[in-house]
DNA sequence: GCAAAAGTGTTACTTTTACACCCATGC
DNA sequence: GCATGGGTGTAAAAGTAACACTTTTGC
């Protein structure tokens, strides 16, 4: 008789964390609920395996049935698997998440299950622990920047100075001296500016740049150096 | 009929991942396993959730009945969930991981599932994905060590500088300079000097240095930028 | 013409890098 | 007495931090 048949099989769910950025602020991404329990209430994106997938195959087909997203490389975050996260049954829930730049999704957007984006400090009330998964997937975020430039990948084709700012200002819930950060971005030598202004923000029209070159190809030392004493 | 039903539960496990630093080398604690499929081959130590326990509390149960060890404090690295990954059944695996001084817990092991310390260039064919895990458990120390000093946590009471480097140089897969690196780790006033002298790597021998205060309470850019450069 | 955001330069300071020789000891 | 690893200093270069005023333009 094999070992395991004395252990207890457990559901394995799927969550799915999307940070989206937008005039200027870093958004969530949530659903509302249709089963019971706690029918309409807010949530990430979640759902169990099915069949032989593995957990990344079924973040990126949970993304897609309830929010329409695809396209989107998630990464792994953390497990959950607290006994009483879930109380209807035991669940342990494995969360994925992205940056995505909220325009260039915003078409593909499914709103059958009412997708809306949150500011993180609008955030409703959420089920089971969801609350703390965006928690470590902010943590988890804030020490990806550190390390990598992931933050252009939130950025649509164009961006202006004072956007990247603010969204490195929100993710390390720190601020910068624009002129040293845009010395840097600028130094980085990784921008190409273009013709064109943004005057979304101001009278004046920022001027919009874009990525010059393939970033891997680069030594990101000028990037990390902004988050250098956040945390 | 809740909307479960439909879904298949699933083998859940966790993996611990225990590096150790003993004579200038970086190794894994692995043990011998007693079960079929695969038994007397090389494993990290691992076991099945049980009961209400959680993924964090299995862990610390699980590397105690495999390997003796009791104190370690581990972190969720990854969780690892591909259908073929165990051959006998689906079960998806949480590895959890922790650094430990070798010499510190040497008494502690326990023996009965033949656990042994490996370097990381001679580990022996594993078990299912567990090299996979190894790599990610190694490229997760590496990210963590550039941001916080765990290093620490990895060495006894005493240790010398170059006790240190090398050990920053195993992680980092890397070289500093002696008189650098030195400068560096004594200017964060850290560390106290000994009167006492390693002498087991050299006739001249090395001073002995200790932690001086909590490691909480500084700024360790220090460290941090001992990593800087190396990815 | 004024409010509001964009853009830009300089200086003092800190950190990093590169580099070579003497020291202490056991054998 | 020599081989081995331990220990130390300095100068040039790079990067960081702190600071304020001008520009543009829509209203």
């Amino acid at each position: 008789m094999p070992q395991q048949l004395k252990y207890t099989r457990i559901l394995l769910a799927v969550d799915c964390l999307i940070f989206g950025f937008e005039s200027q602020t870093l958004k969530v991404l949530l659903i509302k609920r249709k089963l019971q329990p706690y029918q309409n209430e807010w949530s990430l994106m979640g759902g169990f395996l099915v069949g032989e997938e593995s957990a990344d195959e079924a973040a990126l087909r949970i993304l897609k049935e309830l929010a329409g997203l695809s396209g989107v490389s998630m990464e792994q975050v953390k497990t959950f698997s607290k006994a009483d996260r879930d109380p209807t049954e035991r669940t342990v829930s494995i969360v994925y998440s992205s940056l995505i730049d909220i325009k260039k999704f915003e078409e593909q957007i499914n709103h059958e299950y009412e997708a809306q984006w949150f500011k993180l400090n609008e955030i409703p009330k959420l089920i089971f622990d969801h609350t703390q998964m965006i928690a470590a997937g902010r943590d988890y975020l804030k020490k990806k920047a550190a390390l990598q430039p992931i933050l252009f990948g939130l950025l649509g084709e164009k961006f202006t100075i004072p956007q990247i700012q603010q969204l490195y200002e929100e993710v390390f819930e720190s601020s910068f001296d624009k002129r040293n950060f845009s010395r840097k971005l600028l130094g980085s030598e990784l921008l190409k500016k273009l013709d064109e202004k943004d005057k979304s923000n101001s009278k004046k029209g920022a001027f919009y740049y874009q990525l010059d070159k393939q970033i891997n190809h680069y030594n990101f030392n000028i990037l990390l150096n902004l988050a250098y004493n956040q945390q």
